[in-house]
RNA sequence: CGGGGUGUAGCGCAGCCCGGUUAGCGCAUCUGGUUUGGGACCAGAGGGUCGCAGGUUCGAAUCCUGCCACCCCGACCA
């Protein structure tokens, strides 16, 4: 078979543009940086946009939007926040161009200059926590559990396509609460809603735990993050929920009347994912023949070819197909019938596993005779002929168990990549070897922390929250410690 | 932003070092025909501001300057 792909082996990162351009997800665009979302990637991006608003609505949210720009002076409210966006925010300073006097085309008009400049959101605390100013009074105007779906800039030094581009899309769920405990348990109950859509609808076995101090979200008290290990050996942070405590409540001065007539400030969390979770999905389960989606997310979950050799014989067939489709969509399946006469059978199939499209029924003369249809699956690539008069009873549960299937590759890769490590020495092998994610003890300290990663490019992805406690040594300082954290080189 | 590389048709590339009439190849596209159970074949056709802007020259894809974009490696990050 003819290459079509860089091979995940030789080159990790190629291997990745090649798939993402070639599936046809997204393709780099005009502006640096920023890529446009082609209609297959969007299509899955709705999907994962669709369950994931699903879970916040059953867990009490609603939708709301604020704007693309936030007063500069909005921002610089919550010092460790400025701090942490500073130097990645885009800014406007005019609204207006005009025609250039020398006739060299447009200009930005000087006259045009903004009384106080915008920053485009990199994230919406302070402008949300600004408007919540005047929503909140009472314990009775609490809590607040708003959610967006937006588009926000951060311009980054390095990007790649979904993993890491300059605007990106994202949900960003601002949350406010009477009470610590309350927003807390909020922050806690969307860090699992997280974790949930990582493994039932990703397919993908997530790690929750806090952030160290470093790592944490600019302006939050306490982080926590699910994080992924990818097929290279890579951590990928697919979802952060933050405990902000009264830090905006107090920059933004909302206040509330507690159920004792005293005057506190409001608790904060936010919660966030992003069109990153595109990258997860692709490198936590991708091969050398392409995309492998997983059921619940895949735009096509079944198509259908022909394989014919004239024009009547097509038609016949499509009678058989279309059969087939309509029965598959009446149990809710989504399914491509690929008719099309310029391209061969074998073409489309190549077509629809670099694709990632889960299961191909391919259904020529010899199975109309016999009744049957060949069924592949994307997953592991295997093929069997079954009765026709199977195909609705099979699919659903081929689906189902393509869905575990490749939930538990990935887990297992997880297993086999997972290393309890009480040596500096094989630490550094490791990360240097095969990657993977390294169990080793620390100190707690920042200094400790700062070198390890200046020397082994490996951060503390997360304090896993059911890390036992046991003593140990740091892997580094040699210091006492209670419990084993998450180390990993990352996106 | 630092180091390295690349930019020529929708895609992948040759030509550039050593300037010279109409800029070439493969894939894709279009037309006609034969095909169709794992990326078909034959014949014909269309498609180019050679990344952009200046400069040198009788003449620039080719030489010079600046800029832009993309890729890889660092620092920053979801």
């Amino acid at each position: 078979m003819a290459k079509f792909l860089t091979n995940r082996e030789e080159n990790y990162s190629q291997w990745y543009n090649d798939l993402v351009i070639k599936a046809d997800l997204a393709e780099n665009s005009a502006v640096r940086g920023c890529m446009v979302i082609k209609p297959y990637g969007y299509a899955i991006w709705e999907k994962i946009q669709a369950e994931l608003d699903r879970l916040f609505k059953a867990t009490g949210h609603v939708n709301a939007y604020f704007p693309l720009f936030i007063p500069k002076s909005f921002f610089s409210k919550e010092a460790a926040h400025v701090e942490g966006f500073a130097k990645e925010c885009a800014v406007v300073t005019h609204y207006r161009l005009k025609n250039d006097e020398n006739g060299k085309g447009i200009v930005v008009d000087p006259t045009a200059k903004l009384e106080e400049e915008l920053i485009i959101r990199p994230t919406s605390e302070t402008i949300i926590w600004h408007s919540y100013k005047n929503w909140i009074q009472s314990y009775r105007d609490l809590p607040i559990l708003i959610n967006q779906w937006a588009n926000v800039v951060r311009w980054e030094m390095r990007t790649r396509l979904f993993l890491r581009t300059t605007e990106f899309l994202w949900q960003e769920g601002h949350t406010a609460h009477a009470t610590r405990e309350e927003a807390i348990e909020e922050t806690e109950k969307m860090i699992n809603v997280y974790a949930g859509f990582a493994e039932n609808s990703m397919a993908l076995p997530v790690i929750k735990g806090y952030k160290s101090e470093t790592e944490r979200f600019a302006g939050a008290l306490d982080t926590f993050a699910i994080e992924a290990l990818m097929q290279d050996g890579k951590a990928l942070q697919c979802g952060t929920s933050h405990f902000l405590g009264q830090n905006f409540a107090k920059a933004f001065d909302v206040q509330f009347t507690d159920r004792t007539g005293k005057l506190d400030y409001v608790w904060a969390t936010s919660w966030g994912v992003s069109t990153r979770l595109m990258g997860a999905i692709i490198m936590g389960h991708a091969d050398n023949h392409g995309l492998v989606l997983p059921p619940k997310l895949a735009p096509i979950q079944v198509v259908i070819i022909p394989i014919y050799k004239n024009i009547e014989q097509l038609a016949t067939l499509s009678e058989t197909a279309n059969k087939i489709k309509a029965g598959l969509e009446a149990l809710g399946i989504s399914v491509k019938y690929d008719d099309r006469d310029n391209n061969k059978p074998g073409w489309k199939f190549a077509d629809y596993e670099l694709k990632g499209v889960p299961v191909r029924l391919a259904i020529g003369p010899r199975d109309l005779e016999n009744k049957t249809v060949e069924v592949a699956r994307r997953d592991n690539l295997t093929k069997e002929t079954i009765p026709i008069d199977k195909v609705n009873e099979h699919i659903p549960k081929l689906l189902e168990d393509i869905q575990a299937n490749i939930f538990n590759k990935a887990l297992n890769f997880r297993k086999e990549n997972t290393f309890y490590v009480d040596k500096w020495d094989d630490f550094l092998k490791i990360l240097d070897n095969q990657g993977g994610f390294i169990m080793a003890h620390w100190d707690g300290t920042k200094e400790t922390e700062e070198k390890i990663k200046e020397e082994s490019k490996a951060t503390i992805r997360c304090i896993p929250f059911d890390s036992p406690e046991e003593d140990g040594k740091c892997i580094y300082s040699g210091k006492p410690s209670k419990r084993r954290v998450l180390f990993a080189r990352s996106y």
